[in-house]
RNA sequence: GGCGGAGUAGCUCAGUUGGUUAGAGCAGCGGAAUCAUAAUCCGCGUGUCGGGGGUUCAAGUCCCUCCUCCGCUACCA
């Protein structure tokens, strides 16, 4: 039995995240934690929302609430839907936790310690009218390259221009619009994050059996110009966790907080204290601190690949920098972006589907089959309803779900709800066997390296094998001449439904509860002899026949669907 | 502009370190079966592997070049 660290990239607070992003981060590292579950291995899954910097101040303001206030109901929606979706949290935390605030300040003052904190005087855009210091995507004006009037303060969107936001012809506000910004000296804590490059370099290369997609962006970082910058790691913000502290080597940091890419991610481990002092677990430094348990501990970590810098690069300046024994992962698994019918996901413009209306309309499982069969691994890839009714229907309705309620179905006309007694296995159940325990061992072994969509094509090639297997046996034919016969397929058929439930529990855990709930049994070991396994009902067992376990998405639903997200949310 | 990813059958995608007639699922066509959610199973693929050039006995796979799409580009997170 292993140990299995997890975590999924925090998701920001402010409102309900689409499609796309649960597919990049929450969705698979869900998949791996309830594989590592089912296969006996000890997990720690944890998430949080993200909460601190300018957006959250934003959204909250537009809410007409205080932010804390914001977030505390952002965070119970979005644990909500989580929940609705199956996503395994052993615990879903707060990035304003007070215990983020404790570690985030430490790990401030041991970087200080190292020598790895400089203080940084340098000039920003100034709102008078905000009354805050404007990132610079939060300016707007002409651009002085191709004269676009709505050119961000770091890029032009038209001529794609990078800009710096003192370059813009009539600056402004995006907040506000107003035009009376200035600039302002401000002093803020840097990072030395170039002072461990060549460590985070052999670091990196040494990660070999990492996705191309996690090391091609990190080394793009560490080499690109002049290599990896020092970073800022403070703002002139209200909300976040304050900068200036009890006990703080450094002054003249009042009223400023660390910058929320520094606190998120060290959230990870403040999650594991959530975790004990929300009363589900009683030793975080089992799981986080090297001298104290965790040496043998796996940690992996599921992110979209916007996230990789901050997850390859910083986070682990700050872990080795701390000088202190703290776990590093071990495995990044990145993942590309989920497209939208031609287009992209938008928050911004309400285009696609969110998390919330997915619940709406369908149940988790039809979603959670879709995204993950169709993970963007390799490259981005789309959704369209056109594509997500086709697979649905026939993956999971008429392959999976169909061979339910036939075998079910038959059982109960023919012999009663009872694993019906009898017969003796003969060639066909023993190749049956042996192509079974090949795919599954296939299935796991796909697992095991997180190749999402390769674990979909192979869970669903086992449900293949039981509908072939019936076609070839054919107990509706036997059944006429040779009735203890038909009893043996029936019996192996209704063990493969439990197969079927264990196997499926990563990727649609409510049908694998409904398939095992059917067949009145709560054993769901993994099947590491696939003969034993499918002798685990044995003659007499009860069973039900379960509803429908998929019913089937109809033209008009998809049109229906297609026409309703096309456009504006709401 | 720089960096990275992608371009393979109508659609979605596999193709390990170059090696026998380039594969899977879906859709389509033909057949079988009739237990089942008109579900299932079997059979059927001559596709300039984005274009061009090169290396090699041999290239989807390596090198060069060009084209297209997407992402990132460090103060959005």
């Amino acid at each position: 039995m292993a140990r299995h660290l997890i975590t999924s990239a925090i998701p920001y607070i402010n409102g309900v995240k689409h499609l796309g992003n649960l597919v990049g981060s929450q969705l698979p590292a869900d998949l791996f934690a309830r594989y590592c579950r089912a296969r006996g291995h000890e997990v720690l899954f944890l998430c949080a929302t993200d909460e601190h910097g300018t957006p959250a101040e934003l959204a909250a303001a537009r809410a007409g609430q205080p932010v804390a206030e914001y977030c505390a109901e952002m965070h119970a929606v979005q644990a909500r839907i989580a929940e609705g979706f199956r996503l395994s949290f052993d615990h879903f935390g707060r990035s304003s936790s007070p215990q983020n605030h404790r570690l985030t300040q430490h790990f401030a003052v041991r970087l200080h310690a190292a020598g790895l904190i400089r203080e940084v005087t340098e000039t920003q855009m100034y709102s008078p009218t905000d009354g805050r210091f404007l990132p610079d995507r939060y300016i707007e004006g002409t651009c002085p390259n191709c004269g676009f009037d709505s050119a961000r303060g770091d890029q032009c969107d038209n001529c794609t221009k990078q800009l710096d936001p003192v370059d813009l012809i009539n600056p402004r506000s995006v907040i506000s619009g107003a035009t009376d910004l200035e600039l302002r000296e401000t002093r803020h804590l840097y990072l030395c994050q170039s002072r461990m490059k060549d460590a985070l370099a052999a670091w990196i290369d040494s990660r070999t059996d990492w996705p191309v997609l996690t090391t091609s962006i990190a080394r793009k970082w560490l080499n690109d110009g002049d290599g990896l910058q020092d970073r800022g790691i403070t703002r002139d913000l209200d909300w976040g966790i304050p900068a200036q502290f009890d006990g703080a080597p450094w002054s003249g940091m009042e009223g400023k907080v660390f910058y929320v890419w520094f606190d998120a991610p060290i959230e990870y481990i403040a999650c594991a204290q959530e975790w004990v002092a929300a009363g589900k677990g009683s030793d975080w430094e089992r799981w986080w601190r090297t001298d104290k348990g965790a040496e043998d501990v796996t940690y992996t970590q599921f992110m979209g690949k916007d996230n990789v810098p901050f997850h390859t690069l910083s986070f682990p300046v700050t872990i080795l920098g701390s000088r202190e024994p703290w776990k590093l992962v071990d495995y990044i698994k990145s993942f590309n972006y989920l497209n939208y019918d031609g287009g992209q996901f938008s928050t911004s413009r309400g285009r696609g589907v969110f998390m919330d209306q997915a619940l709406e309309i369908l149940p988790a499982d039809y979603w959670r089959w879709w995204l993950l069969s169709h993970a963007p691994e390799s490259s981005d890839s789309e959704f369209t309803w056109e594509n997500f009714q086709a697979s649905v229907n026939k993956d999971l309705a008429d392959v999976l779900g169909n061979f339910v309620s036939r075998v079910t179905k038959f059982c109960r006309a023919k012999f009663g709800e009872a694993v019906p007694a009898g017969g003796d296995y003969g060639a066909q159940e023993t190749a049956l066997i042996d192509r079974l325990s090949a795919r599954i061992r296939d299935y796991a072994g796909h697992m095991e390296a997180m190749e999402v969509r390769k674990s979909a094509a192979a869970l669903r090639a086992i449900w293949v094998e039981g509908n072939e297997y019936l076609q070839e046996a054919a107990p509706w034919s036997t059944f006429k001449e040779d009735p203890e016969r038909a009893a043996m397929q029936v019996r192996l058929a209704l063990n493969l439904i439990r197969l079927y439930a264990v196997l499926s529990g990563p990727f649609i855990p409510d049908a694998s509860a409904a398939m095992l709930a059917a067949m009145q049994t709560g054993d769901d070991g993994w099947p590491d002899d696939t003969r034993a396994a499918l002798e685990t009902l044995a003659p007499g067992h009860a069973f039900s026949v379960p509803e429908v376990l998929f019913a089937k998405i109809t033209d008009e639903q998809r049109a229906d669907w297609q026409e309703r997200f096309a456009g504006t949310r709401g």
